[in-house]
DNA sequence: CACTTGACCTGTCCGC
DNA sequence: TGCGGACAGGTCAAGT
């Protein structure tokens, strides 16, 4: 799925079109990716958009609706005046190169400027209708601080690398818990970004790492987020362009292609029960 | 506690 | 050409 930046690139976008619109019609195809009465959306007006880690949230008077895209969740909106098929940016693929609504199209809403489509081949994503503040902090509860806050100190991070000695980097920075919002992709990425091993236990780590991969997150999500995020196949922009981050990526995705640093070939093995992207030579 | 596996789904790709 | 298996951005529960 899209990880932390394709989500925010996706919250900016669905917030210059929809907030201050009503929800005209919702058309929940599959229903069990919809929790709650979608019903209760209708004539809804909505007044904020926004992200905590990859969580998609939007403000609908005192209520919210929650949406996770998981592995290949993808939000489309298209304008009224384009009628069915958005403008597809890149090379469109067989799946996704449909005019919507297609097969995976799951929910369907309607907007006074347009529709907004949501689709899923894999069907893991969900919706979620909450009733108040306190039905939206349960749900966010358990998510650590976003990489971009103050909370998210250097001395935070770490004594959670610290208190979590025994784990692997890798699986550490893949928990919600530490930082919202790192997928695999930027997992590999920032950890290659501080040069050191996916497999590296986090008590293993030196100062100076420590400081380099606390460095490095933001590094790196402020790249991927200029690219529009990355779309290794079925992450689009709500208009259906994909994201571009892949073409500066250094090793996730590029088993076998020499490292764009020292020219060894980057390998992936197994951490954490997911494909870990490295480079044997800059990464210790 | 930390790690692995399986589950949720469907599609693609690779080797035989 | 067809078939089986591995694999894919996430997360949770259950087992080791």
């Amino acid at each position: 799925m899209p990880e932390l930046p394709e989500v925010e690139t996706i919250v900016l976008a669905l917030k210059k079109m929809l907030v201050g619109q009503k929800i005209l019609n919702i058309e929940v195809r599959l229903s069990k990716l919809f929790h709650g009465r979608a019903s209760e959306l209708l004539n809804q007006k909505i007044t904020d958009i926004s992200r905590r880690g990859k969580i998609i949230i939007w403000q609908l008077g005192d209520c919210y609706l929650i949406i996770h895209l998981k592995m290949t969740g993808q939000l489309i909106f298209v304008p009224s005046s384009l009628g069915s098929r958005p403008v597809i940016g890149g090379h469109p693929d067989k799946l996704y190169a449909l005019p919507l609504p297609h097969q995976y199209t799951h929910i369907i809403v309607q907007f006074a400027t347009g529709t907004l489509y949501f689709n899923d081949l894999r069907q893991f994503g969900w919706w979620k209708l909450l009733p108040n503040d306190a039905a939206l902090k349960k749900e966010i509860d358990h998510f650590g601080p976003e990489y971009d806050w103050p909370e998210f100190s250097l001395s935070y991070f770490r004594e959670k690398l610290a208190t979590r000695g025994k784990s692997r980097i890798k699986s550490l920075l893949l928990d919600q818990s530490i930082v919202a919002g790192i997928g695999n992709i930027y997992a590999d990425e920032s950890i290659f970004c501080a040069g050191v091993l996916p497999t590296r236990q986090a008590g293993s780590l030196s100062e100076g790492e420590i400081n380099r991969l606390y460095h490095c997150l933001p590094k790196i999500f402020r790249l991927a987020l200029d690219h529009g995020g990355t779309s290794s196949r079925d992450y689009r922009q709500i208009d259906g362009s994909q994201g571009t981050f892949l073409k500066v990526a250094n090793v996730y995705r590029r088993t076998g292609l020499p490292c764009r640093v020292c020219g060894q070939l980057i390998r992936v093995a197994k951490v954490a029960g997911r494909s870990s992207h490295f480079c044997p030579n800059c990464q210790k």
